[in-house]
DNA sequence: GAGAAGATGAGAGGGTCC
DNA sequence: GGACCCTCTCATCTTCTC
C-alpha cells in the first residue's frame, strides 16, 4: 500500500503543480509571431520538440537563435525559457503564492478551530498555560506544526503576536513549497533532457550501425547457446581448419570476456591467425557461468572432461542453502564470479525488505528488487532472509581450484576475492586442453603468460599431464605467491620459474629460456579484461586501454616463441 | 598508510511487442 | 524491422576503519 503524506503539503504540491503547467504557454505565448517563422526546412525538428511538451512558438524562437543543426543548444535554450517563465518574481508565481493566502486558506483555519473539540482548545486549560504556552498550543491548533512554531517563536522573539508569528510562517511555508515546486521542474526538465539524450543516443547508434553495414561487419556474432565447439557428451559437430601459420609447434591458447566492446574479438582473432574464437559459457561445466572466448591452435577432437564432473547447480554445490531457499528465486545457477562482492549493508537491506512477510511471499516489487541484487552480486541464501556473498572457498569450488587454494599465506580476503575474479574456470579450461594428454605422456613445457593463480597448470596437474618446465609470467605479487604455494603443496617434479611482468620477456630473454628447455609445447594465457570488461564503468577502453593493451605483448611473445623454436 | 567496505553506470545482446 | 525493456558484466574510485 502506498503511503501519503498526513500533513497537508502533497495538497500544496499539486496546486502548485496545476499553476506551473499552465505558465509556460502563458509566457511563452507572447511571441505570437515567432509561430509562423518555423518554415519547412525544420518541421521535423520543430514536431520533435513540440512532441517532447515544448510550445511550438517558444522552438521556432529556439531554433531562430541557435540554428538548426544545434539541437543540444535548442534544448538548452528551450529549458532556459521555461525556468525564466516560472520563476518566483514572475506575476504569475506572485498569484500562485497569494494563492495561499486566500480566503480558503483561512477559511480552513476557521474551520480547523472551531471545528476542534480537544483538550488542547479546551478553553479552561488555555486559561492555566503561560503566554507562550497558549500561542505555541493555539498555533499548532491552526495546524503547524510544532517544530516550525517553535523555530518561528525564536526568531520572532517571546512578545510576537500571533499575527507576526503567522506571517513568520506563512512565508516559511512559501518559501518551502517553491523550493519543492524548483525541485519537481527541475526534475520534470531533467526527465525531457532524458529523454532527449536517450532518442539521440539511439539515433547515433542506428547511425553507427548503418556505417559499419556500409563499411564492413566488425561485429561477433557470439553462439546462443554458447557451447563453443561442442561439449562433454554431445556430438561434435564443428569442424575446421587452420590457417598454415597458425599451426603449431608451440600449441597456444588465449583467452579473454566474451562480451568485449564491438571489434576486440576481430581484433584479436586478427592478430592471433584469423583462428575463430571458441566461445564457451562455463555454466556448461560447472554451477556458475563465465562467459569467455578462447583462440587456439588445439585439436578439438576427443576432448574428454575432467573427472569427477564438479555440481552443475547452486544446490548441488551448496546443499545447506536448499533450506533456506525462496520458491520464488528459480535461480540453478549462479552467475559469473567478479572480483568485488556484495557489502554487509546491501544484505542488510535484503533481511529487512524481507522481515514481516514471515506467512506468505513478499509482495512482487520486493521480490523483483532482492533478486535483482541476488543475481548483481551473486548472493545465496544462508539463513531465514538471510542472503550472503560466497566465501572465497566456495568460489574456488566453483571455479574447479582445490580448497584452500588462495587462502593464508599473507593473502587478504580481497586479495583471493580479486584473484579468484580474475582467474580460469578449471573444467572449461581443462576440457580444451585435454587433447594434450596423450602427446605428451612424459610431460610439458609451458609458458604461461598473465598466470594468475595458476587455472592452466592446474587444468593440466588435474588432467594427469606432468609439468616439466613451466615459466610463469604474473605481475601480482599475491597471485605469483598463490602459484607457488600450489606448485610447492602438490608436490610438483619439473621447474618454475616466474617472472613478474610480460614486458620484460623480450628475444633475448626468451631464446635463453628456449635454449634451456628446448622450447616450449604449449604458450597459454588470458590477458588483462580491465579495459574490456563490461564492469568496468571508467575506462572500458577496449584492446588500446592501459591493462588490455598488453594483448599485444601475448601476440608478440607467440610471434618471438615461434620464430626462436622455427630457427633452432 | 594500507586494507576493507561501499557506492558508482554504461554498453551490448537478447527477448518481446507492435 | 524497430522500439523498448531487461539482463549481465575477469572494475574502479572514494570513503571509512584500524
Amino acid at each position: 500500500m502506498a503511503n501519503y503524506g498526513t500533513d497537508g503539503s502533497d495538497d500544496l504540491d499539486w496546486d502548485l503543480e496545476d499553476v506551473v503547467v499552465t505558465e509556460p504557454v502563458a509566457t511563452v505565448s507572447c511571441n505570437g509571431e515567432a509561430s509562423s517563422s518555423a518554415g519547412p526546412s525544420n518541421s521535423n525538428l520543430v514536431s520533435h520538440f513540440v512532441g517532447m511538451g515544448f510550445p511550438r512558438e517558444a522552438v521556432a524562437k529556439a531554433i531562430r537563435e541557435n540554428g538548426e543543426g544545434n539541437s543540444e543548444a535548442i534544448l538548452e535554450s528551450l529549458l532556459t525559457q521555461a525556468a525564466l517563465a516560472e520563476s518566483p518574481d514572475s506575476p504569475e508565481c506572485e498569484h500562485a503564492c497569494s494563492d495561499l493566502f486566500s480566503s480558503e486558506s483561512a477559511d480552513d483555519f476557521i474551520y480547523d478551530l472551531s471545528d476542534s473539540d480537544s483538550d488542547w482548545a479546551s478553553e479552561e486549560k488555555v486559561d492555566n498555560l503561560s503566554e507562550k504556552d497558549r500561542t505555541l498550543k493555539l498555533l499548532e491548533t491552526m495546524g503547524y506544526p510544532l517544530d516550525e512554531v517553535a523555530i518561528a517563536m525564536d526568531r520572532c522573539g517571546p512578545n510576537a503576536s500571533i499575527e507576526e508569528m503567522t506571517d513568520f510562517l506563512c512565508a516559511a511555508q512559501v518559501a518551502r513549497s517553491a523550493d519543492a515546486f524548483f525541485y519537481d521542474r527541475e526534475e520534470e526538465q531533467n526527465k525531457k533532457r532524458r529523454h532527449f539524450e536517450e532518442e539521440n543516443r539511439w539515433k547515433r547508434k542506428k547511425e553507427k550501425r548503418f556505417e559499419r553495414i556500409d563499411e564492413c561487419d566488425d561485429t561477433t556474432h557470439l553462439p546462443n547457446p554458447m557451447v563453443g565447439f561442442g561439449l562433454p557428451d554431445t556430438r561434435l559437430v564443428v569442424k575446421r581448419t587452420l590457417p598454415e601459420a597458425a599451426v603449431g609447434p608451440p600449441y597456444f591458447y588465449y583467452e579473454n570476456v566474451a562480451l568485449a566492446p564491438r571489434g576486440v574479438w576481430n581484433t584479436i582473432a586478427r592478430f592471433l591467425y584469423e583462428i575463430e574464437p571458441e566461445f564457451v559459457d562455463s555454466k556448461f561445466f560447472s554451477a556458475a557461468a563465465r562467459k569467455r572466448g578462447y583462440i587456439h591452435n588445439l585439436p578439438i577432437n576427443n576432448r574428454f572432461p575432467l573427472k569427477p564432473i564438479p555440481p552443475q547447480t547452486i544446490h548441488e554445490a551448496f546443499p545447506s542453502t536448499k533450506r533456506w531457499w525462496p520458491a520464488w528465486d528459480r535461480r540453478t545457477k549462479l552467475n559469473c564470479v567478479q572480483t568485488a562482492t556484495a557489502s554487509a549493508k546491501l544484505t542488510e537491506r535484503i533481511r529487512k525488505a524481507l522481515e514481516g512477510w514471515e506467512d506468505s511471499d513478499p509482495p512482487l516489487k520486493v521480490q523483483h528488487d532482492v533478486l535483482h541484487e541476488c543475481k548483481k552480486w551473486n548472493l545465496v541464501w544462508v539463513g531465514k532472509n538471510k542472503a550472503a556473498p560466497l566465501e572465497p572457498d566456495e568460489i574456488e569450488m566453483l571455479l574447479g581450484f582445490p580448497k584452500n587454494h588462495t587462502r593464508g599465506g599473507g593473502i587478504s580476503r580481497t586479495e583471493r576475492y580479486r584473484a579468484l575474479g580474475n582467474s580460469f574456470q578449471v573444467d572449461t579450461v581443462a576440457y580444451h586442453l585435454s587433447v594434450l594428454k596423450e602427446m605428451f605422456p612424459n610431460g610439458i613445457s609451458v609458458l604461461s603468460l598473465f598466470s594468475g593463480i595458476g587455472g592452466a597448470e592446474v587444468a593440466l596437474d588435474r588432467l594427469g599431464i606432468p609439468l616439466k618446465n613451466v615459466v610463469a609470467v604474473e605481475i601480482s605479487e599475491a597471485s605469483r605467491s598463490i602459484f607457488r604455494s600450489w606448485w610447492e603443496q602438490s608436490n610438483q617434479k619439473g621447474n618454475l620459474i616466474d617472472i613478474s611482468d610480460v614486458q620484460k620477456l623480450d628475444a633475448d630473454k626468451l631464446e635463453q629460456l628456449i635454449s634451456s628447455f628446448g622450447g616450449f609445447d604449449l604458450v597459454v594465457g588470458g590477458s588483462p579484461c580491465n579495459n574490456i570488461s563490461g564492469s568496468n564503468r571508467v575506462s572500458r577502453d577496449g584492446l588500446e586501454g592501459k591493462h588490455s593493451s598488453l594483448f599485444y605483448d601475448y601476440f608478440r611473445i607467440l610471434n618471438q616463441v615461434k620464430a626462436i623454436m622455427t630457427k633452432t
